[in-house]
DNA sequence: TCTGGGGTCCTAAATCGT
DNA sequence: TCTGACGATTTAGGACCC
């Protein structure tokens, strides 16, 4: 392990909640909650306030309107979050070209490789210098971790959330370990923990104590051999900027079980298209389909088929995932279905697609399949892309939280929607808070429109991310 | 009103080739 | 041809992460 605290873990605070709060002035300060709006959504992110009430991610959208009655409710909008996210990404490309993303809101940096840090205290300033950055430039707050490691770097930043820094010291480390949970280990979770602590193991310090050989016997090899290593506060990985995608999956979660067979089979051909379009996207293809299965009573089963070479072929990708589907039986009704590719090759075929692909979808369209499939299940199985839904009637629905523009009032954002209204607030990210007017779903003077950008001028001082104002403006 | 969506990695059993 | 050993690959499931 190294000497110096050199590897830096940054984790945005409450993210979503957060940008949501930077670009709605009248919802700071307040409880708001990002997640999946429908009858089985869960929460994504909870502010800061919101979670005072008890309300945290991956709880059941249900239960967090049970706490927190009167917070926002708002669905999620990948789209304005990657373009946030890239700001900050490119704050972090900055200090050193070993940026390792995890996802929108989480990086390692490995800040010796660079030269730009080498002991504590040029470590913290490199830390503090840019948690500054991130401020100025998305207006937006990030806790910082220093440590010798990946793995204390990351329990750094979840020490110093919200709006923090912490370093920790090297030779520091197994005391600071020592009394803390063993859910603090990265690959410890809720079956892991209770594996440990029905063998009486509840703190990192009785893992170390336990001995590797009683770890591997309790956990298996790879398991046991590598939280062992944690417990000591041994972490040997590197921080790797590029890691290549290994599976491309979409999956769908349905507001009611799906009991007609004939409709499983549509959902499925459905997925399966989705899902070669995304892998086109990346200019993938794939050798194993695999389909997958949540029925009724939540127990989930995948049944997998692997060809002679890798495919982009939507055709072939449908027809596997049709007969996969025949082998299981869904009687009973499926809440989830899913289709996904592995075993990936770096090639495309390039004019199979084109062919199979013949018209409705508007082509292979490089980046295009990126898009879609982030509005959340809708139940319905409407192909929301943006955050209006043509309805049956031909009603137009607004999805909370989406921007609009007024012909008459301007910029601002739906509040809520029913009964052939829609109340919106209007106000932008820069402005004092805004006042609320409903109108007729189908207004004519009412437009979808674009998330201004969060910090006056835009791109502000992140240098070379040119796409960034161009997306926003 | 129980429990999303997109991934990664590991294990174990079955299968296949030599 | 039968039998066995061994490794590689396929398949299914589970745990974990954000």
């Amino acid at each position: 392990m190294r000497a110096a605290p050199t590897i830096l873990h940054l984790d945005m605070d409450a993210f979503f909640a957060s940008v949501e709060q930077a670009s709605k002035p009248s919802l700071r300060g307040k409880a708001v909650i990002v997640g999946g709006l429908g009858p089985r959504g869960v929460v994504a992110t909870a502010s800061y306030e919101a979670r005072a009430f008890g309300v945290h991610s991956a709880m059941p959208m249900a239960q967090a309107r049970r706490l927190a009655p009167n917070a926002a409710y708002l669905v999620p909008r990948f789209q304005l979050y990657r373009t946030i996210s890239e700001q900050v990404m490119g704050l972090l490309r900055e200090l050193s070209p070993l940026v390792e993303p995890l996802s929108l809101d989480e990086a390692f940096v490995d800040l010796e490789v660079a030269g730009a840090a080498w002991d504590e205290t040029s470590a913290r300033l490199v830390g503090g210098g840019l948690r500054a950055d991130i401020r100025r430039v998305t207006g937006l707050t990030g806790s910082v971790g220093l440590a010798a490691s990946k793995m204390l770097a990351k329990i750094a930043s979840e020490q110093a959330k919200p709006d923090g820094l912490v370093v920790i010291e090297p030779g520091t480390e197994r005391a600071l370990l020592a009394p803390m949970s063993v859910r603090t280990l990265p690959g410890v979770g809720p079956a892991t923990g209770d594996h440990l602590r029905r063998a009486g193991i509840t703190t990192v310090g009785e893992m170390a104590e336990a001995g590797e050989d009683e770890l591997v016997r309790l956990l298996g090899k790879a398991h046991g051999h590598a939280l062992y290593a944690m417990a000591l506060a041994r972490d040997e990985r590197s921080v790797v900027a590029e890691r290549e995608t290994k599976s491309v999956s979409v999956e769908d979660t349905y507001d009611v079980d799906i009991h007609d067979r004939v409709r499983v089979g549509v959902e499925v051909q459905r997925l399966a298209e989705r899902c070669v379009r995304r892998l086109r996207g990346a200019g993938l293809s794939g050798r194993t389909i695999v389909l997958k299965v949540r029925r009724y009573d939540f127990s989930t089963l995948t049944r997998s088929e692997t060809l002679r070479g890798p495919t982009d072929d939507p055709a072939v990708v449908r027809e596997a995932a049709a007969r996969l589907l025949e082998l299981v039986d869904t009687t009973g009704g499926v809440r989830l279905l899913g289709v996904g590719v592995s075993g990936l090759a770096d090639y495309t075929q390039e004019d199979l697609f084109a062919q199979a692909a013949g018209e409705g979808d508007g082509g292979p369209g490089l980046g295009e399949g990126d898009r879609d499939g982030e509005g959340g299940g809708e139940g319905a199985g409407a192909g929301d892309v943006g955050g209006v839904v043509e309805g049956a009637v031909g009603e137009r629905r607004w999805m909370p939280g989406r921007d609009v523009r007024h012909a008459v009032y301007g910029h601002g954002w739906v509040q809520g929607s029913g009964v052939g209204r829609v109340t919106v607030r209007f106000e932008t990210p820069g402005s004092s808070p805004g006042r609320v007017r409903t109108f007729l779903v189908d207004d004519p003077e009412l437009v979808e429109a674009d998330p201004l950008p969060l910090v006056a001028g835009g791109c502000g001082g992140a240098g070379g991310a040119g796409a960034v104002g161009g997306v926003l403006a």
